[in-house]
DNA sequence: TCAAAAGTGTTGAGTTTACACCCATGC
DNA sequence: GCATGGGTGTAAACTCAACACTTTTGA
């Protein structure tokens, strides 16, 4: 009963990141194999002693310098035995999040090898990341419906503008803003700051907080996210 | 760049079957090692160029003699690295419907080795699988409620009640039945059938039929299965 | 004729959608 | 004072939730 395996694990980051109304997506661009000079999701194989996650953690602070606000897992990809022609390679995609701070790579980072890509241009991919990348993206825009991830790409503080940006550039659909507003306070997570924006033009707007504690507190009492848009 | 891995990739399968008002789940008991007699779910390791999806297939049909109406994957058990004493493995668990035509189990099975358990009166299982039992019992009944699942562990032709009861039994609510077979009709791919019931009591039921075709038609359409119970 | 389960409509409450004008600031 | 984006309320349409009696059969 003794396995004679020769699969290896792997596991592969699909990072979004939110800035000036598009979304991005953390590239790696690779330095050898067959896949040389071809931009591929960050990830990488698992350590023998290493949990999963531990391990997206390490790819992303070693291939990026990057921490992330939110991760999930996706989905495992195995089905394809010939997806990397070296050997048979299982991949565990995850799906994180980090706000616009983290979208300077510059500071831990060899520049040339890691960049973001707004999700309408993205490069040609290697491996199959194509699919997984696609599939991270329905992914994304159905778990905005239902959770409230939006917060975890957004800084701290934020306008209820980029908030609704966000939420119609990622799912593409007009939103009333006065009814957004209105369903989203009145679910109370979302507080007021004292902080008041001050642009260029216009009315200044005042600066929003999602209250975590808040938002779980209420999910245990049977309270359930949903912006149905 | 050659990983030098010692992981083992598994699969595991929770087979969820629905039999006179009770969930069930298919258990193995195991004849070897660690957990000798100790019952665990279906499952095996990944052969070397074998599909993920064909090995638990493959495993259900050893161990059970089993063809599923529904398969899906669930989620990679892979953060705990001692969940088997013998070495390091990462098992991507599935879950999977079947109708009570298949709750007999005695025809391509080892009696002994195969049987199923109502979900409220559950056996000790090796390993971490209650923790994976018990995340697959919440996806189900999540599911049940955004995708058309239920009809995937009923007869192809059930009565309303049935439909009725597999929904009030896995939720545990109360469910009026002229709420819900107003909702259900008024999507449009519930098809009345001419069979008719003929129980030892009360007024004949008719049967009906899951329009597969009409549903996926409607799904193309933006249309949204949501029950909201 | 009685017991048992199937079948059927209506109303009030709550939620969602559509929609337009005033406000505060910088230039 | 005007351009720019921020902030606000109301009414109609729709959906959900609650509720009880009639129908058909077998015993």
């Amino acid at each position: 009963m003794e396995p004679n395996q020769q699969i290896r694990i792997a596991v592969d980051a699909i990072v979004f990141g939110y800035s000036s109304q598009k979304l991005y997506i953390l590239f790696i661009k690779q330095k050898y194999g067959e896949y040389k000079d071809k931009w591929v999701l960050p990830g990488g194989f698992v350590k023998n002693d290493e949990p999963l996650i531990q391990a997206v953690h390490r790819e992303l602070q070693e291939e990026a310098g990057i921490k992330v606000n939110y991760l999930e897992q996706l989905y495992t990809f195995g089905d394809d035995i010939n997806r990397d022609k070296r050997f048979r390679v299982i991949s565990v995609a995850y799906m994180a999040l980090v706000d616009a701070t983290h979208l300077n790579l510059t500071a831990d980072t060899d520049a040339s090898a890691a960049d973001w890509f707004d999700i309408t241009s993205m490069p040609v991919l290697g491996y199959d990341h194509e699919i997984i990348v696609q599939q991270a993206i329905e992914r994304l825009k159905n778990k905005l419906t239902y959770q409230p991830i939006g917060f975890d790409l957004l800084p701290d503080e934020f306008l209820f503008s980029d908030l609704e940006n966000l939420y119609m550039s990622i799912l593409n659909k007009e939103i009333d803003r006065r009814n957004f507003r209105k369903k989203l306070l009145s679910f109370g997570f979302i507080e007021e700051t004292d902080r008041v924006s001050s642009h260029k033009s216009g009315r200044p707007a005042k600066y929003y907080r999602f209250n975590v504690e808040k938002y779980t507190a209420l999910q245990k009492k049977g309270f359930h996210f949903d912006l149905m848009i």
